[in-house]
RNA sequence: GCGGGCGUGGCGGAACCGGUAGACGCAACGGACUUAAAAUCCGUCGGCAGAAAUGCCGUGGGGGUUCAAAUCCCCCCGCCCGCACCA
């Protein structure tokens, strides 16, 4: 008998499927679309164990979809701009463009290797002039469309590398690179407004167009949009004193006012315009502002933060109260970016403000009284009290619920016209400007005379130039210092303008991506995307990438979806109907006796112990992590193919975990799944040529039922199991059947090739190569990946008798086989009379039976 | 701190709506084949007691609801993830 090998067959069959153009689709409006997508990879130049979860998982959706009569689209692409190529650039020289771009050859080589049901066709990356330019085009009909804003904001701005910084490079408050102190910089910079459509964008989480998406996600983007209602409200300055920028009332946003009564001080952020007017005038204000600025940079710092304060020379009057006046701090805790950036404190009834009272001796005075609680004896002395209760020391609120309370105050500021009922969010506009080379220029010219001008439409593609990669070893963005590509007449009044410099945010390139692949390739060169085939294909019926996609690359193409909406190319506004995010393939780790992080494949495990495999040395088994390169816990995916195959790897990526949850892998796991490989050829390699003697006909007298059984439940529990992502339970279901099978081996010839028949259909989503090759063997008609999915007979899956656990007190006893359709008082006679349950039931007087049919008996006797 | 999730054999996990706990795989062990090993095949495999039949215990710990709890409720312990001064 051959061996299988899958050496030879796997690429064969590869060639087959290329031949026969067998993934390439075109909109057939007879057929239902699915579309499977997952997330676009990052052209590092190898793939990894991460990748080949990711897409074996889409490609048995792919496969099984096909199978059961979907038009399929499947594609791949890259999302090839971003940073590492520049820094590529930086240490060896190569062209960011160069380095990708075989980078992206490379990858493919390997990514095709796995055996993906993927139309090739329409395969681009994101740094495709073809595709870019497009992107321009959708920049400015965001533009028109009143979607982008030109705003300064705060940067991390590293002074050696001369670039912005993303907050995870920066690292305690240093540039991850250059290590320099990290400086807050003020830029003007390119926004969308994402906020402009927060409120859809939260409203569809919870109304149902997102029911097809994980809670954790949907809670996560909640959190991140973060909704509050509340009051923006005036605090005068007494007397009708002004501040030293000429305002006479500080505006403070609370979501608390049912708490006014409270109020004991009012504090502004550090980078307040009122905190900006006094560090002017006095040097201690500006030495505040200054420190707080420096500080607070890290996560670490915020926690670590004391809060503290600088009293203003100023105090404001309570809208209520006439007599009193508060205080007026700069504080380091309060936030310029959410709300007004200013605050009245209660410190009776917020946490912070507690510290911050106690700190400064200020007035704590409770306003909440618990339910039940004694007005007396409450006090809030040692904590703040944020839970519910009735309002008191509160004159006009007092005795309302806190909800109730809230309402009144708001209905009493707004009477006075100092203040409005207001919505906040936490989320900001998008910041999409990256001062970076490598990544999709941004069409805008500056121009002294008339401003900042969008680069007219038929002027696009505003193409990256063609640089030497030298240029990358100066610090700093290279389209800055490159005046023939800068210098532009300006469009309007052609007079000497300047381009744009900065480039998007690559989350831009891979916000609208999805929606290019449904574009028919013919149709790129017109336009962005195409709106029939948008109608046809999207959303995307199931897409699947990593958790840590959750909120920004997520939120940003709903977003992005919608702006394209608005602006007429697309008629959907969620891209993504199901959503499914998958777990992390971790590994073992292991160091050897220097303490230093060693590859598994140089390290032998025996018996729990690990040891060199050259020197065997000995080796420490650490912890189990997600492979990463740092710590060398990595199995290159090409190395197990070459040993195993590619369908063993995706069978073993499959089959040991649940998918959302993190796989372990293992070389044990791994040549487990080699010998399943090996035995499923092994079981069909002597029944050559069955189906051609048996296709279709009827089962004849001698059928074997209970293999007939075992065959038609099999494919019920299977199509269940991957219909609803439960790929190792579907696998779990196609051991059990090989071992039926297996003990059926006496068995009539057409029962079994009904059997191979329908197992090889159920494996051929997860081991496709082999899936053809035993098809070919048992001849089948054409390709098993164009055959339709088997079919249970739900006469087969029927039984006429069912075996009951009988229990009695609720502790099993006996098992009793009764008709499918039996009464309950048959069931019950039945259990009563079983020797083993009399026995149980000797001295005892039945009280009760329960008989759930098909379930269980239970006999209560005491 | 706030929010969410999880905890089942030596390991990964299964158990659908509360109804036979441990499917399936890995590891381990015993046996067959072999000069031997690998591969393959047959078998055992939660713990305790027992020769066995069988019995008792058992889903992080404690309590509760129920004829019946891994599953529902309360308290506690441990782990993981997200957010983090958002007023």
């Amino acid at each position: 008998m051959a061996r299988y090998n899958p050496k030879e067959i796997e690429p064969k069959w590869r060639e087959r499927w290329n031949a026969a153009d067998a993934f390439k689709t075109r909109v057939d409006r007879d057929r239902p679309k699915y579309y499977v997508l997952e997330m676009f990879p990052y052209p590092s130049g190898r793939i990894h164990m991460g990748h080949v979860r990711n897409y074996a998982m889409g490609d048995v959706i792919a496969r099984f979809k096909r199978a059961r009569g979907f038009n399929v689209l499947h594609t791949m692409g890259w999302d090839a701009f971003g940073l590492p190529a520049e820094n590529a650039a930086m240490q060896t020289g190569a062209h960011p463009g160069e380095w990708t771009y075989s980078n992206i050859d490379h990858m493919r080589r390997e990514l095709k290797q796995i055996g993906l049901a993927i139309d090739w066709s329409r395969e681009f990356a994101t740094c495709d002039l073809g595709y870019y330019r497009w992107q321009q085009r959708l920049f400015l009909d965001f533009w028109n469309a009143g979607l982008v804003e030109r705003r300064e904001s705060y940067v991390n701005w590293d002074p050696v590398d001369l670039t912005v910084l993303a907050n995870e490079q920066v690292v305690d408050g240093r540039g991850w690179r250059s290590g320099a102190v990290v400086e807050r910089k003020k830029l003007s910079q390119w926004f969308l407004k994402i906020t402009d459509h927060a409120e859809d964008l939260l409203a569809a989480l919870d109304d149902g167009r997102l029911k097809g998406w994980p809670d954790n996600v949907r809670l996560m983007q909640r959190n991140w949009i973060g909704k509050s209602k509340g009051l923006r409200m005036q605090f005068r300055f007494y007397g009708g004193t002004k501040s030293p920028d000429g305002a006479e009332a500080i505006e403070v946003y609370t979501t608390r006012p049912d708490t006014l009564f409270g109020a004991s001080f009012l504090a502004v952020a550090p980078d307040h315009p009122l905190a900006a007017a006094y560090a002017a005038k006095s040097k201690e204000a500006a030495a505040f502002v200054e420190e707080c600025r420096k500080s607070g940079a890290s996560q670490e710092a915020i926690d670590k933060a004391e809060k503290r304060g600088f009293k203003l020379p100023v105090e404001v009057e309570h809208p209520f109260i006439g007599d009193r006046r508060l205080p007026v701090y700069i504080a380091n805790f309060i936030l310029m970016g959410y709300g007004t950036g200013a605050i009245f404190g209660c410190p009776g009834h917020d946490a912070r403000d507690f510290e911050f009272a106690k700190k400064y001796r200020l007035d704590i005075i409770p306003v909440v009284l618990p339910f039940g609680a004694d007005a007396g004896e409450f006090s809030v002395d040692q904590e703040s009290y944020v839970g519910p209760g009735s309002l008191f020391n509160s004159d006009f609120l007092d005795g309302l619920t806190v909800e109730a309370a809230i309402e009144k105050a708001i209905e009493k500021i707004e009477g006075l016209g100092i203040g409005r009922a207001a919505t906040q969010f936490r989320l900001r506009d998008w910041g999409v400007s990256r001062q970076r080379f490598w990544g999709c220029p941004i069409p805008a010219i500056h121009c002294e005379k008339c401003g900042v001008v969008p680069v007219p439409a038929k002027d696009l593609p505003v193409e990256l130039p063609h640089v030497d990669a030298a240029v990358f070893k100066t610090p700093g963005n290279p389209l800055d210092r490159m005046p023939e590509w800068r210098n532009v007449p300006c469009p309007e009044c052609s007079g000497a303008a300047k381009r744009e410099t900065d480039t998007f945010d690559t989350f831009v390139d891979s916000s609208w991506y999805f929606a290019r692949f449904a574009t028919d390739p013919a149709k790129w060169p017109s336009g962005p995307v195409d709106k029939g085939d948008c109608d046809y294909w999207m959303p995307v019926d199931q897409y699947i990438g990593g958790i840590e996609h959750a909120i920004l690359h997520l939120l940003y193409a709903r977003f992005f979806t919608r702006a394209m909406k608005k602006a007429g190319h697309v008629s959907m506004e969620e891209p993504f109907a199901n959503l499914f995010t998958q777990g992390m393939v971790t590994h073992a780790t292991y160091k050897d006796e220097a303490g230093n992080w060693v590859l598994p494949d140089d390290v032998i495990v025996e018996g729990g112990k690990a040891r060199m495999a050259g020197d065997g040395a000995p080796v420490t088994i650490g912890s189990i992590e997600k492979m990463s390169k740092s710590k060398k816990n990595v199995v290159s995916p090409i190395d197990i193919i070459e040993k195993y195959g590619a369908d063993a790897a995706r069978w073993f990526i499959l089959s040991d975990s649940p998918p959302e949850r993190d796989v372990e892998w293992t070389d044990a796991g791994a040549a487990g799944a080699w010998k399943l490989v090996a035995r499923i050829w092994e079981t069909v390699e002597p029944c050559a040529d069955v189906l051609t003697s048996h296709d279709g006909d009827e089962a004849p007298a001698n059928a074997n039922v209970e293999l007939r059984r075992a065959t038609h439940a099999t494919v019920a529990a299977v199509t269940d199991d991957i219909e609803h992502f439960r790929f190792n339970r579907a696998i779990a279901r196609i051991y059990e059947f090989l071992n039926a099978f297996k003990k059926a081996r006496e068995s009539d010839e057409w029962s079994r090739a009904e059997a191979l028949s329908a197992l090889i259909r159920l494996i051929a989503p997860f081991t496709p190569h082999l899936a053809e090759e035993c098809w070919e063997r048992l001849g089948g008609t054409g390709l098993v990946c164009s055959a339709p999915w088997p079919e249970a007979d739900a006469a087969l899956l029927r039984k006429d008798e069912v075996t009951l656990p009988v229990q009695v007190n609720g502790k099993r006893r006996a098992e009793i086989s009764v008709a499918a359709d039996a009464d309950k008082a048959a069931i019950e006679a039945r259990a009563l009379g079983d020797a083993g349950i009399l026995r149980h039931l000797e001295g005892l007087t039945v009280r009760k039976v329960v008989v759930v049919p098909g379930r269980i008996v239970n006999i209560v006797a005491n």
